[in-house]
Formats: C-alpha cells, structure tokens, sequence
DNA sequence: TTGACACCACTCCATCCGTAGTACTACGTT
DNA sequence: AACGTAGTACTACGGATGGAGTGGTGTCAA
C-alpha cells in the first residue's frame, strides 16, 4: 500500500473515467493503470482490493463534481433574486454537465453502491451534507422557498442531467434551458401552496 | 435464432434481473441462462450477439415499467381533482419502486446505452413516448398545469426514485410521501408562474 | 421423414488478481 | 566521498476464472 499521495489522487482521477467509459464492472486495477498511464500493477500497490478502490473514488468524486471556492463564493454573498438564482442554477447544469464523466461515474457508483454498503456508506454521507449545504445556503439567501423546494429544486436538476447525458436526443438544449428556468421560478414561488 | 417467443420473453425477464443484480457489464449470456435457469447456450441460441440482447431488453423494460391497463382506464377517467392526482402519483412512485429491479435495470440501460448507439435509438423513442403521453393525459383531464408542469413533476419524481433507491438512507419515507405531495401541488398550482 | 427446437459439450480466447522480485532514487551516516 | 537503508517505481508470472461461439445429438410433432 503505497502513500504518495499525488499518485494517489491521479490513480483516483483515473479511475473515474474508466468509470464513465467502461462502467463499474470495468473498474478494474488494470484499466486504471492503463488510463492513468502507469505501468501494471500500480494500482494494485495503492488499494488493497476493488472495494477499496470504489470507497476512495466515492470519496472524491463528490469534491469534484462541486463547484470551486471562488464560485461559492460568489454564490453565498450575490443571490439576492431570482435572476441571479437562475443564473447559478445554470452555470451548476452546465458545468455538471460539462464534466460529463464525473456525472456518470457518480451515477455508476450509485448504482454499485446497491452491492458495496461501505461505498453506499460514503456516498449517503457526502450527499446528505451536499443537501443539507444547499439548503443553508438558500435560507440564509432570504429568497422565497422552503426546504422542500430546494429539494424538489434539487430532483428536477438532478434527473435533468441524467436526461442530458445519458439520452441527449430526448430534451433540445433550449427545452433544457426553459425548464431550468420553470424549476427555478416554481421553486421561488412557492409560498403559497405550502399548505396541504 | 430461435423463435419460441415464450422463451424469449423468459429470457428478456431475466436478463432484467441479471441486469438490476450485476449490473451492465455483468448481463452475460452465461447469466441469463442461469438466471431463467435454462441449460447454458440457449441465450446464445435466442440473441445474436450481446448487443443485440441489449436493445431487445431495452425494448421490453419500459412496458414492464408502465402500469397495467386498468390503471391506465382509471387513470384517464378518474383525474379530476388534485387529491386523485396526487394518488396516482403515489401509486406511481410506489409501483415503479416495487419493481425495484426493473428501475435499476433500467438505469444500466441508461448507461449502457451511452456505449450502443442502437440501445440509445430504442430507450430514446419509448421514453419520448411515456413523456408525451404523460402530457397528453395531463391535457386531456383538464387539470391546470402545462406541459412543463408535467414534464418539471416527471423530471424530480424520477430522480426522487433513484434515490430511494440506491442511496435509501437519504429520505426517510415519510419525506418520500412529502415530497410526491409537494411536487404534485406545485406541479398544478403553476399556472400564475408562466410568465417568463 | 423432415424440420424446428432443447440440450449438451468442447474449443479458443481474453482478462484479471495478487504477489514476488528487481531497479531506481533520495537521504542520512560515517 | 563511499556506503547503507528505506521507500517507491516497475516488471514478470502463477494461477485461475469466465465467457463467446459453434457443432452435434436427442426429441417431438407434422
């Protein structure tokens, strides 16, 4: 098990490609050594065993499907209406979008979580925070909404994306975008049918 | 090729467990012969390659997904109000979770079909289709709401399954069934919200 | 008798894990 | 400056699995 820790993180990176490409099953100690352009058997010396491999990329995989700093940043303090909201609900699509393998590793490893219960451990964790962080943030923006529209905010996202990536022909980039925008104005203006 | 089309739906089935159990990579002919435990070399007998297994099963899933036909009937005789509504959907979250293996099949389809072009042709058309039949019964009740309505209430109940799931931690139940009832409420009490 | 299908057997091939063993590099010691 | 040691990169192999595809035999019915 060897602890050079840039290696590491590289072994991981790869690892999530090989995800995206070839799918869980093609996780394997060898296509992460080939991706990574290592030679045979480095993988090995880094992860006792696949189980092993599948927690450590559960484990990034969520730091780098977030945004970076800088634009939390720019999240927490600018959200003050629902231009802006929508703005970032956008920018967050696309560049989930964008990182298209990332995306589809993630979905992978859910998937495989469905076998590996330390991984489903990992992944339960990471995004319970994920929502709880989303709906702080939207409470402390003071903007319109409950805690259950950010969630629903989040589903309709979330399956969006998979729609995107995974069936692209399905929605036209402009449906996309229009219903990026439908989400978010519901969401902001749903005050009034919080009652039962 | 054989013809007897009761095997052959035999085998389809399976092959949605096998699917759902071991994910894409793990849909081997082998797996299917033991899983509709049938003697090994059938399934080659049945299906030309693995590519061609794959789009016959993405052919028959989603009619396994959809609700029986007296559902349908009652369905579309029987929406009137947003309380009837709101069971349907319930029902529909309930049932396509029941079927908890043709769901996660469904999703490594998904997947696969990334990779298979003639997998991604034939999910493509049927999910087009359940979304604009979807629309068109929403239309057809007379119930407010549009076609981004509808499509807004599909998008985050979809996601609302995978993450009960695969990750069944996340939401308890209760928040389940609070989140089916908030997305139906919202879903039909946008109509003051259109305007862009 | 003929044809279609169920069933079985066999060959060839590709892949993978785990680990043992070798080579290299850096660094500290004397 | 020479030497030793430790940690890591790299290579090689043992051992084993699993699967695709196909040809051949048995069986039943028209």
């Amino acid at each position: 098990m060897r602890r050079n820790p840039e290696r590491r993180q590289a072994l991981i990176d790869a690892a999530i490609e090989v995800l995206a490409r070839e799918g869980a099953r093609g996780l394997t100690f060898r296509a992460v050594d080939a991706e990574a352009a290592v030679p045979p058997g480095t993988a090995s010396n880094y992860f006792a065993n696949r189980d092993d491999l599948f927690t450590q990329v559960g484990g990034r995989i969520y730091e780098r499907l977030l945004p970076d700093e800088a634009t939390i940043a720019r999240g927490r303090e600018g959200v003050q209406d629902e231009a802006r909201y929508a703005e970032l609900m956008h920018e967050l699509v696309d560049r989930v979008s964008a990182f298209n393998s990332g995306y589809l590793a993630l979905l992978e490893l859910r998937l495989e979580s469905t076998r590996r219960p330390e991984l489903r451990a990992v992944l339960t964790k990471r995004i319970r925070e994920d929502i709880d962080a989303n709906i702080g943030y939207h409470a402390a923006s003071g903007l319109p909404g409950d805690s259950t529209s950010v969630v629903l905010l989040y589903l309709a996202l979330n399956w969006l994306i998979v729609e995107r990536l995974t069936l692209p022909d399905i929605f036209t980039e402009q449906e996309v975008h229009e219903l990026v925008d439908a989400a978010v104005r519901r969401s902001l203006a749903s005050d009034g049918v919080t009652g039962g």
